[in-house]
RNA sequence: CGGGGCGUAGCGCAGUCUGGUAGCGCAUCUGGUUUGGGACCAGAGGGUCGCAAGUUCGAAUCUUGCCGCCCCGACCA
């Protein structure tokens, strides 16, 4: 993915795990963005943004300033005072919250924001699948007790298969250790690939569970999709057990693969909201600190592992939902009047339908064209020179075009709508 | 942090051992011939040789220090 990634002009190495965004691969990352919000907002939390930089006061709070090690880049401002890039955010909106917060009536509450995390990565390796900047959605609950943050837990839960389905990803749940960030209840997503960092073994019976629908009622009970995401086998090698594998799981339906961890739950209780005074008004008259779970999902991670997911020998296969644009449009002979009217009509018509298109008129062979096309994935590929028109699908990419009959250049529009109320319906 | 390697044009590299005008391929630009799946000819532009100090008449090349990056091991979205 990071070859890919490299020679597609999606991104630039600015550092050792620190990555610039070039324009195709913005739109990428834009886009996986904005899926991931609207689940978010689906299931019922709300966006909001926090700051990159933070005091080193607040994470002295929770104790995890000394705790969280060197992976913290801290930083000195110039009156001395420690600062912190955030590496997560709970000690943050715990802050926000009690300053905002004061009864059980405001809850339950789930907020999130989309920023730049920086953790200063012992090792930090294939690209944008492991940089010490990148872009993360993290999401966190308040709930007055135990049972209502399960609730929380299981909208995220619900939200994070949604959002990963649409990303044209299978994602599998799995029961995870808590780490440093504590609590007693976490699943990890994990999307299979076979160059994934992390061993994993499944029952293949996950693999084939339905997507729940986009009009799901997010209050309803959500737990029977959750038990029948979580009954099932599924572990990575960390906490993985043979002998537990082959008891529950049928040797034909025994799926040990690799995958790469793409989300992450936590349920952590009042880990944060205790220390840090986050408490609220109980119906009965005391307060009590609030119930907390945080979410995250590795936006930029995304870019990487999709690609993982979807490519060739000739370079990236997005999904529609993703791909920097729909088609790529090559005018052969810029500068002559037919070929020039024929392309200009043809991109009017295609971006007022919704396609959006990378118009190459700069003349030249279209084989380098073409190359540079399958290269960074678009799906369509319509090329128009003095003869006429020709154009393929990502799913053949350039081999089989040949095959094609030219289309004359007064009905190209014609054409290209009809093959776009078939095979790119839906984008 | 331990071990291994690399730093020379936008990208990929040679040159370093043995000091003597900084090169090659791709890309870029100009002109021309071409043009339907990675063209050809001619020409051009582009360099603090990672940084600094030292040795020397002279350093990409030798010495020392520093910086950066890559790969292999313990962490994580």
């Amino acid at each position: 993915a990071h070859q890919l990634m490299l020679r597609a002009g999606m991104i630039r190495q600015e550092g050792a795990g620190i990555y610039a965004w070039l324009p195709i691969g913005m739109r990428v990352l834009k886009k996986i963005e904005q899926i991931v919000r609207e689940e978010q907002d689906r299931a019922g939390a709300v966006e909001m943004l926090m700051p990159t930089i933070q005091q080193a006061e607040l994470w002295r709070e929770s104790g995890r300033y000394d705790a969280y090690g060197k992976e913290m880049l801290r930083i000195e401002d110039r009156g001395g005072r420690e600062m912190l890039f955030g590496p997560t955010n709970e000690e943050m909106i715990t802050e926000i919250f009690r300053a905002g917060v004061r009864s059980y009536k405001d809850l339950p509450k789930i907020l999130y924001h989309i920023q730049w995390k920086f953790r200063d990565e012992i090792r930090p390796r294939f690209g944008v699948m492991r940089g010490r900047e990148f872009l993360m959605k993290d999401a966190y609950s308040f709930d007055i007790d135990k049972e209502a943050a399960r609730r929380s837990y299981n909208k995220m839960f619900v939200a994070y298969l949604r959002t990963f389905a649409r990303l044209g990803l299978k994602s599998i749940p799995m029961r995870a250790d808590t780490g440093p960030i504590g609590g007693d209840l976490s699943h990890e997503f994990i999307v299979l690939a076979e160059t994934g960092e992390s061993a994993v073994f499944c029952d293949k019976g996950l693999l084939d569970l339905p997507t729940p629908k986009r009009d799901l009622d997010f209050e309803g009970d959500l737990q029977p999709i959750i038990d029948q995401f979580t009954s099932l086998y599924a572990a990575t090698d960390e906490i993985h057990d043979t002998g537990a594998f082959e008891k529950e799981v049928a040797e034909t339906n025994r799926v040990s693969a690799r995958g790469i961890e793409v989300g992450h739950i936590f349920y952590f209780g009042d880990k944060y909201s205790a220390p840090m005074k986050a408490v609220v008004a109980t119906g009965e008259g005391s307060e009590i600190p609030v119930e907390m779970g945080s979410y995250g999902i590795g936006v930029s991670r995304l870019v990487g592992a999709i690609i993982e997911a979807f490519h060739d020998e000739a370079g990236c296969k997005w999904p529609a939902a993703v791909a920097p644009f729909h088609a790529g449009l090559i005018n052969l002979k810029a500068g002559d009047e037919a070929c020039d009217t024929a392309c200009g009509n043809l991109y009017a018509a295609l971006e007022a339908a919704g396609v959006e298109t990378l118009y190459d008129d700069t003349g030249g062979r279209a084989g380098e064209k073409f190359a540079r096309m399958d290269l960074i994935g678009l799906p369509w590929q319509i090329v128009i020179g003095p003869r006429g028109l020709k154009s393929g699908v990502a799913e053949v990419k350039s081999r089989i075009d040949n095959a094609r009959e030219e289309i004359p250049l007064g009905k190209v529009t014609e054409h290209v709508s009809t093959l776009l109320a078939s095979s790119l319906a839906g984008i």
